[in-house]
DNA sequence: ATCGGAAGGACCC
DNA sequence: TTCCAGGGTCCTTCCATC
């Protein structure tokens, strides 16, 4: 029978190290055959051995030579990076263990003795460790999962109640480094170095927590890197009832390797020694590397690389066949190089909104269905003031096969009307066009090149938690948002900033309402309702659950937007004060709290192009 | 040579 | 018996244009 290794377990996480692989691998691809999911991932994996192929016969007609010579400029680049190798930091990388599960199991102690996973039965979040004893990993569908582990247990994901906690977790680290960067709900960076400059002149009552919640006992911290990591992780500990992992290092590549190696509930400190780093990254599968998938793997492994010392080992040959940007990763794992500068994000780069439902052909069903997406993603636009200038359809065959069609704008806009008209195009024109196209199992519409409104300029420059470099940015961008505008032949937007206000304003009068009655009504007439406490303000809601999570949804961006304002309180600069000035004013207009999550990017683009991400034809 | 639009793909959480 | 998400980011290629 024939077998696609893209279905084979990822046996890279924590917690499955000692499976029996074949045997789960074997299951995996029984449920799965003859599927077109299936039938997808061989096609894909046929390409990329294709791909391969060729490949491979490049490298054949090098002559030995030609391969001593690129081993030599391979040689002259490792010396170069080692020259600007920057040992003097100390980097923290947090991680929640099985984080959704973790809160999933403390809310429900019954859960903590049964293999469980959180998310949908379609596909899963996360898995506890028992669950993953059995194979059982996030990115896995469910009906796989009852395969491996027929008790299983698949709870839903409640991101309102995983948003309280990280936001938990965020706080306690933001005081060892107020300009960490988060990284989804359950990971953290921090540069711990001043800090632990500024440890030593600590009192022993600083360093000095209850051991448990409500105890009198107590445990005070030493003043050593390890110790410091090890009273956040108690701290996190005592406000979540959640243990983390963490790893430390120079840098934010080997941070995040380090807190993989005593997960969980462990943490990992490498020396910053050159041979020791180097010592401690050769023996890795290269798989663990962040920013090596699947397929680069395939790719490597075709060249007998294994591990981070083979990538060593074959760098002439990878300097001849790779692009500049892939050796120049491959080179900088290998010598253990990352990142020592935390960055972030300045302002989003796309908004989208995407559902998966049965195949269809119908295609009233599916432009009504392209209407309520472009209706989500522009509310969104909206709420959020910003404005876009192109607009992406995306639509998934039955075989699973993707495609995207998209479309610049004239001008910048946040009109329903011109983008939902636009999107709507773009799928007519596909299902028009070709009368092949197989029925459809999803759709999404998404949204770029996007820019604030210009009047919101103290708001982006809120978001940004740190505008290092946002103050130049904004300045490009506020010249040219409003002119703009109506150099268009779209003109059936006359009104649309009037009833921008207006919501704005009820959202903001919303918010003030919720926050200042004792007991909040959210809901009065409906049948479907039910109470519950808010987890952030303590207030009793009474609605259903979607107006709930709104009223959480609210709360907590208020919450964040506060502890925003206090730690901005803290800092004195003048740019400071002013941000903060006009932040208070605008503090009510209450953007979606995940926003607020996506201000850092773990893989920072640098200018040169130097440690991006590199793509499939390697 | 370069720019930018459009399409596709890899990868991450 | 059924049967693999949704939010993103970045990169490359192709093609048209200057």
């Amino acid at each position: 029978m024939s077998r696609t290794t893209f279905l084979n377990v990822d046996d890279t996480k924590a917690g499955m190290e000692d499976l029996d692989k074949e045997k789960i691998n074997k299951l995996i691809q029984e449920a799965s055959k003859n599927s077109k999911f299936f039938k997808q991932q061989q096609r894909r994996e046929e390409e990329n051995r294709r791909r391969i192929e060729v490949k491979l016969s490049k490298i054949k007609s090098f002559s030995t030579f030609q391969i001593e010579q690129a081993e030599k400029s391979a040689d002259r680049y490792l010396n170069q990076l080692d020259k600007t190798r920057d040992l003097s930091r100390i980097f923290c990388h947090i991680d929640m263990d099985a984080f959704y599960a973790s809160v999933e199991m403390r809310e429900n102690p019954a859960l903590q003795h049964v293999p469980m996973a959180v998310g949908g039965e379609g596909m899963l979040s996360t898995s506890n460790y028992l669950a993953r004893q059995f194979g059982v990993r996030a990115a896995m569908p469910g009906f796989i999962a009852r395969h491996l582990c027929p008790n299983l247990v698949i709870v839903p994901c409640d991101f309102n109640k995983y948003r309280v906690d990280s936001s938990k977790v965020m706080k306690i680290i933001s005081e060892y480094d107020e300009n960490y960067g988060s990284c989804g709900l359950d990971e953290a960076f921090a540069d711990l170095t001043n800090h632990l400059q500024k440890r030593s002149t600590l009192s022993e009552e600083q360093r000095t927590f209850p051991k448990e919640e409500n105890s009198t006992e107590i445990i005070t911290f030493g003043i050593t890197a390890e110790e410091t990591v090890q009273e956040i992780r108690h701290r996190i500990y005592l406000a979540t009832r959640i243990t983390a992992s963490a790893g430390m290092a120079c840098n934010m590549r080997l941070a995040k390797l380090c807190s993989d190696i005593n997960k969980p509930n462990g943490q990992y400190q490498l020396e910053s020694n050159v041979n020791v780093i180097l010592n401690f990254i050769r023996n890795l599968p290269i798989r663990k590397i962040k920013g090596i998938g699947k397929v680069t793997a395939l790719h490597l492994e075709s060249l007998q690389i294994q591990t981070v010392n083979d990538i060593y080992l074959k760098r002439g040959i990878l300097k001849l066949i790779e692009y500049p940007s892939t050796f120049d990763f491959l080179m900088r794992v290998c010598n253990g190089c990352g990142s020592t500068t935390i960055e972030h994000d300045d302002l989003q780069k796309s908004i989208g909104h995407e559902t998966t439902f049965n195949g269809t052909s119908d295609s009233l069903q599916l432009i009504s269905l392209c209407r309520d997406l472009a209706k989500k993603t522009v509310d969104e636009l909206i709420s959020d003031r910003i404005l876009c200038k192109r607009v992406t359809l995306k639509i998934k065959t039955v075989n699973f096969e993707i495609l995207t069609r998209s479309k610049t704008l004239s001008s910048y806009t946040d009109s329903l009307n011109i983008i939902t008209d636009k999107v709507i195009t773009l799928l007519k024109h596909e299902l028009d066009q070709d009368l092949e196209l197989p029925a459809l199992r999803l759709m999404g519409v998404r949204v770029s090149d996007l820019k604030m409104k210009s009047s919101d300029l103290p708001i982006l420059q809120f978001f940004s938690k740190k505008s290092t470099t946002t103050t130049t940015t904004i300045n490009e961008n506020t010249h040219d948002i409003i002119e703009d505008i109506d150099d268009d032949d779209d003109d059936d937007d006359e009104g649309e900033e009037e009833n921008l206000n207006e919501e704005f304003l009820s959202i903001e009068n919303q918010y003030n309402e919720d926050c200042n009655s004792k007991l909040i009504h959210i809901d009065d007439e409906n049948s479907n309702t039910s109470t519950t406490t808010c987890p952030v303000c303590q207030k009793m809601l009474l609605g259903d659950n979607d107006k709930i999570n709104k009223h959480i949804d609210l709360c907590l961006n208020g919450e964040m937007i506060r502890t925003t304002i206090k730690e901005q309180d803290q800092q004195t600069s003048p740019q400071t004060n002013y941000n903060k000035r006009i932040n208070l004013t605008q503090s009510k207009v209450t953007p979606p709290a995940k926003r607020q999550k996506r201000k850092f990017n773990t893989t920072p683009q640098q200018t040169n192009g130097i440690d991006n991400y590199f793509s499939k034809h390697i």
